[in-house]
DNA sequence: GTCTATAATACGATAGAC
DNA sequence: GTCTATCGTATTATAGAC
């Protein structure tokens, strides 16, 4: 990784380094703003470099997208490929997910939000190039597992993956509205993301469980 | 409500009727887009009338886009009102909050996005100016009824309304990403709807009730 | 690899005819 | 009440100097 030295004007040059920045910048951008309201101004004034690099390195505002919604896909896979899920208990293994589920949305807030916004604007069209099938079926192969076991009771487990992802994951989807009803509580706080994944796993594990 | 003859070029002339063209057509371009993302173009071919007259009735985009967060949030209470929650036991009134909440939204699948819309692009600024607190406190007060009356177990009211309605409103939030992962599968069809309603009440109640 | 300057278009908003 | 025409600015994208 070399770099030359700084001129007068100019940035320091280092071609990945810019590319992170501008990476950075827009996977905050596009997440509040969705593709069509992402400003490429904002982007470069962000990342402290001018709209021209950003053409430069990703040809267009649509190519910016893609390679921003790139990078989460790849570390949510990583992480779980790292969890094993496959050699814990059922019940282990779904507390760990909503672990990890929680804790992913609260250490990157914004990036339920950019896939919210490819959602609602983008109806999923780049969401389908990425490979999430993978991921999707391994939760899946929890839940039916556990049915298989005996320690869950019989659930759909399509739909009941989505609750319990909503349980998780709506919590940060609305505390930029819900934080004007409370304004005391700042839901984004350890503290307050502890108690949520605390909440989660008794709430989600009762619905789950089979009672004896 | 008068209305005169129309002529060759112009459209009927009915101030009421094209104020609510005017209204549809932005709450889906708004929530699909946001507020920065919205295009007042859009909105006026959708309803088949000029931006000229969009600038007529709601002075500008901001105007427009605070008169479309005002039509939900009085449907909403309207039939909150309706419910009588009150009068019925928790654990009847959690299922009717259940049901009414995603027969709600399975028929305004917009609504949400329009909600989470303005969450993300816009922090909450407009959702904080509605009413929503008195709304808020009534689901609050059916979960510390029914802890109260031993139906359901010690939960915290605020985490558990954010867990149960995260299982009704994810199911719709995913659906244009989720679509792509299993195609064969129309979320918003009423057979899929009804079946989601009935597994999130089962989900629900099982995560709440007190086990004897 | 980074910038400045600028072209080309898109968009919000207004004026004025009908 | 509705439209057409148009203004001013914002925004994406490119050309070319360094």
């Amino acid at each position: 990784m070399v770099r030359s030295h700084a001129s007068k004007k100019q940035q320091i040059r280092d071609a990945e380094v810019t590319q992170q920045q501008i990476l950075d910048a827009a996977e905050i951008e596009f997440a509040s703003s969705g593709l069509k309201g992402a400003r490429l101004s904002a982007i470069a004034e962000r990342a402290k470099i001018t709209t021209a690099m950003i053409h430069y390195y990703f040809e267009n505002k649509e190519g910016l997208y893609k390679a921003v919604l790139q990078r989460p896909l790849d570390e949510v896979q990583a992480m779980v490929g790292q969890l094993n899920l496959d050699h814990l208990p059922p019940e282990d293994a779904l507390k760990q997910v909503i672990r990890s589920a929680i804790a992913s949305e609260a250490a990157n807030p914004q990036r339920q939000m950019l896939w919210f916004q490819e959602a609602c604007q983008n109806k999923g069209l780049y969401f389908k190039q990425g490979n999430w099938w993978e991921l999707y079926e391994h939760l899946l192969k929890i839940l039916e597992r556990g049915m298989v076991e005996g320690c869950f009771r019989p659930l759909d487990p399509i739909l009941t993956l989505t609750h319990i992802l909503g349980v998780c994951i709506f919590y940060f989807s609305v505390q930029e509205n819900w934080k004007h009803l409370t304004p005391e509580i700042d839901r984004l706080s350890p503290e307050m993301v502890s108690k949520h994944t605390e909440a989660a796993i008794d709430f989600i594990l009762a619905a789950v469980k089979k009672t004896p």
